[in-house]
DNA sequence: CTGTAGACTGTCGTCGACA
DNA sequence: TTGTCGACGACAGTCTACA
């Protein structure tokens, strides 16, 4: 093997805090991981990878993810760092 | 013809904004792009792309532009929108 | 409802080079 | 100094499916 295909990569550091802060975000707002990705026209595992600091995503995803949780970008980024 | 290997798209509409907010952060902090692809550690033909709104960077590219601008992630994206 | 696995396409991100 | 090109490895992002 060593075909290294769907990208599952364990959680990183650098985005866990992130992911924490969208999961808070998605769960003030009252919805579920699938309301967002299907608002946000986002895969809902993907948006689970996230949530979890295990995906990085593109700055065009993190428009579409403020977009499915009806917050402005600022907002989507404003964690701890 | 069709090989389309190292990426190099045109201009994306969703992505010039941001573009001209980093080159007008970088302007402000009177550097030039090597200098401030340095300090980020990334690489000065993709921060030029990303200037001119030809490339999709990712959460992790944006944490090390914040740094290499020396300024937070929240005023990094804090543009119009 | 959520997490994760497999498979696939397309792009990210780097390096070296040249106008 | 900046833009762009070629090549290439690695990963973003989607879809189906199952626990």
């Amino acid at each position: 093997m060593l075909l290294m295909s769907g990208r599952r990569p364990n959680t990183t550091p650098e985005l866990e805090p992130f992911g924490l802060h969208i999961r808070a975000l998605r769960k003030a707002a009252n919805l579920s991981q699938e309301e967002v990705a299907h608002r946000a026209e986002m895969d809902r595992g993907y948006l689970s990878g996230i949530e979890n600091g295990k995906r990085n995503p593109t700055l065009t995803q993190l428009l579409k993810l403020a977009k499915g949780l009806e917050v402005n970008l600022v907002d989507l980024i404003n964690y701890g760092e």
